[in-house]
DNA sequence: CATATATTCACCCGCATGGGTGAATATCAC
DNA sequence: GTGATATTCACCCATGCGGGTGAATATATG
């Protein structure tokens, strides 16, 4: 998963697998696409290739290059876990707010981003802060 | 998101994250499970504060980090487009072996890691290459 | 007050990485 | 064969990053 994650860190490799995504394409193919030289897309494409997202065919002196989604497989269930927790803890949240007519006696503004301390509570008491 | 999948991309930072899903915790607590420094660790959260993965909330002088899973959502979806690809694919490859009886008159080994062209080359057929 | 705890700030180091250039290698076309 | 095309290999360079150490800062505690 380390390959996966840390080839599709980088924009520009992001920016290629979104190129095959439209379509199959050869390494000269793809350079032009880009304001990178053709070198370094072969050096991208490498990166793809170790973290099998992507796969190479030669066909004589072509290498044809289509992509390989399976790869992010992994990487999206690891993502799945957090996507859970998240809706487990919007649910509580909603739970709450249900529950208490008069929430925040005396908060600050109720910008969301201010103080998550409000959405933060119910998760400490879902789970359980240790410290 | 380049800030998220960056975040993301080291092993550390991805295990921090799995303990916060846990229960929350402070910097100390995170330290002291990594075979790392308290230093490093500091590190490693303020990249993960920055790709939004992580809150901070200052309790006098200990600061209690916990998960900010819906920074995830648009590096998910992103990932979505290429499941979705491959579900797409998949369907295809299977239709294309159902219709063919008698595929594959003299290829190598039908381990299905062997030889990719055969189901790339649906690939191209469904979207078309442009070389 | 002084002292211990929690966290960060300011550097330092080694290494991987993204970018580039120029030369090799392999295949097609003539 | 010669020449053109497609790709890589071998380096070089600057920057970022993961790790570390030691000092600074804020807060709790005696």
């Amino acid at each position: 998963m380390d390959a996966v994650l840390g080839a599709v860190a980088d924009p520009t490799r992001r920016a290629i697998l979104d190129r095959l995504l439209r379509s199959d394409a050869r390494v000269t193919d793809i350079a032009s696409a880009f304001p990178i030289s053709l070198n370094s897309t072969s050096k991208h494409i490498r990166v793809l290739e170790r973290a099998e997202l992507v796969t190479r065919t030669v066909h004589g002196r072509e290498h044809v290059l289509s992509l390989r989604a399976e790869g992010l497989g992994e990487a999206m269930a690891w993502m799945q876990q957090y996507h859970a927790f998240w809706e487990q803890r919007l649910a509580a949240l909603e739970e709450f707010v249900m529950h208490s007519t008069d929430a925040a006696p005396a908060e600050g503004e109720p910008t969301a981003e201010s103080e998550p301390t409000a959405a933060g509570e119910p998760t400490a008491a879902t789970n359980g802060a240790e410290r």
